[in-house]
RNA sequence: GGCGGUGUAGCUCAGCUGGUUAGAGCAUACGGCUCAUAUCCGUAGUGUCCGGGGUUCAAGUCCCUGCACCGCCA
């Protein structure tokens, strides 16, 4: 019987537009999934949809829908981007299924028959937007601590989890078993949450405040609390507590994650194995985050990376390798278009796609793209074979840390390895005499070995490209039959295959066009018009009159979001003006600024306000800064 | 504020328990080959290993201290 395999994503949360950060972690398990497939193992693994709590239900009301109709209509947006990145899951769960809900009843109504369960009364100040309790001193302000929003204290019957009594066990099971949480860093982390008690956990929210969750089977006031409900998705999809522990899937041997839910995981969900009497996973790896070119993605900066865009642009295996190589697992990740052409030309075109395109190109040349029956094999060869076992080695341990990007820079040793072996034998110097023939067959037999064993270990990360390699060599038999076991020994490849050279796998990338089009990618807009702004003389600046001005007084304009009225003076007379700048700054912290002002500028009405003047200031997005000095200048002078 | 981490070539980083001239990839320069996508191969570099102090025969590696940045918790 082959050794199971259960690796899992988390549960995207439906409400969320899928990004690169999304297809960062499922990337990850399926290049882990495909991989233990090749190596024989029996691989269940996992994604899915989270699809209850608050923002659901009030997205819901929003679009004036149900929120079960609002669900099935979202979490296909994952499905299909899984589907085109070519995510090989065994199951899709969402937690609105039946057979989830009933599993997470029967896990409920276990624990609390045993007395794992209590209800308590919980007084707290509540953040609604953030569907979290806060104690009086985590307050900032008195609002939420989080978003900074408004809390309401509510006092309501609950229904908790004993947690805190886990806690010593739980620090034991971490520190006696290094691998349990990686890397290593976050596994400091969460030791050091847990020198602090543990609290129970709250586990239910009353009906009357959120109502779209999974009903308490023992009480009917009651949904489950949306981390409860979520987490036991891991489980639910192999069925109940019993269908679980016959499955052979557990435990789990992998739940990729990242580094904003690892408490989630190595706690809550930890404890509540050990309370269900489950064995805890093997491993719980936190992965970090993705910026764009050195700045944190969010929907204000309008730089989420979606990855439909990248896919069509650039093929799906440029950036499953891409993801995976240019990070280590563990550790945040810049995105940048400089980036990500680099390691197109460089690792993809350069070194892969010009391998495989110089080996075939000269079997077709020399042997009319049949692969010849090698001979006695020499220095060279031997090189190559040891070089070949040596990675498959070090890769196969590898994978156990899920240590992707050094996986792939021992497979690109072997890689350089097999250029080094085709520039030392020179085969074209071998085709011009018959007596090179011989060496010739034997030197075309290992080039193209070697590019079948590349073929295979690349192949968990870009599947197409591993098939598009096979293809090439004229090799019928899948990668997956193929497998691990062809590469333990030289020679899978058989004499006499018909090759069949076939276009570039990867071409290089012309540098300015590509960068445009990441560009517009990035900031999630077209691509601007970069039609050089028209030129103008110093005449026409020196039409310009600017002042320096001292803002006396500044209100809200009412009924306007963004206008500002303020007196400022010039130091020989007093102007109103009206600057639209209220979304940026109050009022208050205008007063006494010396900024710089249009003087000559045609008066105009704005809400019915007079402006006389215009005031300087630079904005990129929303963000607005006003212009002015590093030192005090007498008011009124010229600014140019 | 508490705990933890990081600071090494132009860039991104590797350097385990202290031990010969400090490494890799990318970028740069030069040379070679021509099967290949001006690709590949080879050679060459450059580093006050964040600053200061200490332990030691010997420190990028250990200790103390300062600075900078980051993470978790509060």
């Amino acid at each position: 019987m082959s050794k199971k395999f259960y690796i899992t994503t988390p549960i995207y949360y439906v409400n969320d537009v899928p990004h690169i950060g999304h297809a960062y972690t499922t990337i990850a398990a399926d290049v882990a999934a495909r991989y233990k497939r090749l190596g024989g193992h029996d691989v269940f693994f996992l994604t899915g949809t989270d699809e209850h709590g608050q923002k659901v239900q009030q997205a819901a009301i929003e679009a004036g829908k149900s929120p079960q109709d609002h669900v099935d209509s979202l979490y296909i947006r994952f499905k299909e981007l899984w589907q085109k990145l070519n995510i090989s899951h065994t199951d899709f769960i969402r937690t609105t299924e039946p057979r989830h809900k009933k599993v997470v009843q029967e896990i409920l109504q276990d624990l609390h028959d045993r007395g794992e369960i209590y209800k308590d009364s919980y007084e707290g100040w509540y953040c609604m937007p953030d569907e979290r309790f806060w104690t009086e001193k985590d307050l900032v302000d008195g609002n939420c601590p989080e978003c900074g929003r408004k809390v309401e204290k509510i006092k309501e019957y609950n229904y908790f989890f004993k947690m805190g009594q886990h806690q010593d066990w739980l620090i034991e099971q971490i520190q006696s078993n290094e691998k349990f949480i990686l890397p290593a860093s976050r596994r400091n982390e969460v030791l050091g949450f847990l020198q602090k008690p543990l609290e129970d956990l709250c586990i239910s929210r009353p009906k009357e405040r959120l109502s779209w969750g999974i009903p308490l089977p023992f009480d009917d006031d009651y949904v489950t609390y949306v981390w409860f409900d979520a987490l036991i998705n891991y489980i639910s999809v192999h069925g109940s507590l019993a269908d679980v522990r016959a499955s052979g899937y557990w435990p789990t041997s992998h739940h990729l994650i990242g580094k904003d839910i690892l408490t989630t995981h190595a706690v809550y969900w930890s404890t509540m194995l050990k309370a269900m009497d489950l064995a805890v996973p093997d491993n719980i790896f936190a992965h970090g985050w993705w910026t764009v070119n050195g700045q944190k993605m969010s929907k204000s900066l309008r730089n989420v990376v979606e990855p439909n865009l990248l896919i069509e642009q650039f093929g799906v295996d440029v950036i499953r390798y891409f993801l995976l190589r240019e990070v280590p697992f563990g550790l945040d990740g810049d995105f940048s278009h400089k980036a990500l052409i680099g390691r197109i030309n460089s690792d993809l075109a350069n070194n892969l796609g010009n391998l495989v395109n110089r080996t075939l190109n000269m079997l077709g040349k020399y042997f009319k793209g049949i692969v010849p029956q090698p001979d006695a094999a020499g220095d060279e060869d031997a090189l190559l074979k040891k070089k070949c076992s040596e990675v498959v080695g070090e890769v196969d341990k590898l994978f156990d840390e899920l240590a992707f990007s050094k996986i792939l820079m021992k497979i690109w040793e072997l890689l350089d390895t097999s250029n080094q072996y085709i520039n030392n034998t020179a085969p074209w110097n071998l085709a011009k005499s018959e007596e090179g023939k011989k060496r010739l067959a034997t030197v075309m037999y290992n080039s193209a070995e070697a590019v079948r064993v590349i073929g295979i270990l690349i192949s968990p990360f870009m599947p197409e490209t591993g098939d598009k390699i096979m293809a090439q060599l004229g090799i019928d038999t899948p990668v997956n039959q193929q497998g691990l076991d062809s590469l333990k020994q030289w020679g899978w490849i058989k004499a006499e295959t018909q090759t069949h050279q076939g276009a570039q796998i990867f071409p290089r990338i012309d540098d300015p066009a590509a960068a445009k089009l990441l560009a517009s990618i990035e900031t999630g807009s077209e691509p601007e018009k970069t039609e050089p702004p028209e030129q103008i003389t110093i005449e026409d600046v020196m039409k310009l009159d600017l002042r320096t001005a001292k803002i006396l007084e500044a209100e809200k304009v009412k009924k306007s979001k963004k206008l500002i009225k303020l007196k400022v003076d010039l130091g020989n007379e007093q102007r109103q003006v009206l600057a639209g700048i209220a979304e940026t700054y109050e009022p208050e912290q205008l007063i006494g600024r010396t900024v710089i002002l249009v003087a000559n500028l045609k008066p105009a009405k704005l809400m019915g306000l007079e402006s006389q003047g215009m005031i300087l200031a630079g904005s990129s997005g929303k963000k607005i800064v006003l212009a002015g000095f590093d030192e005090a200048l007498d008011l009124g002078a010229r600014v140019k």
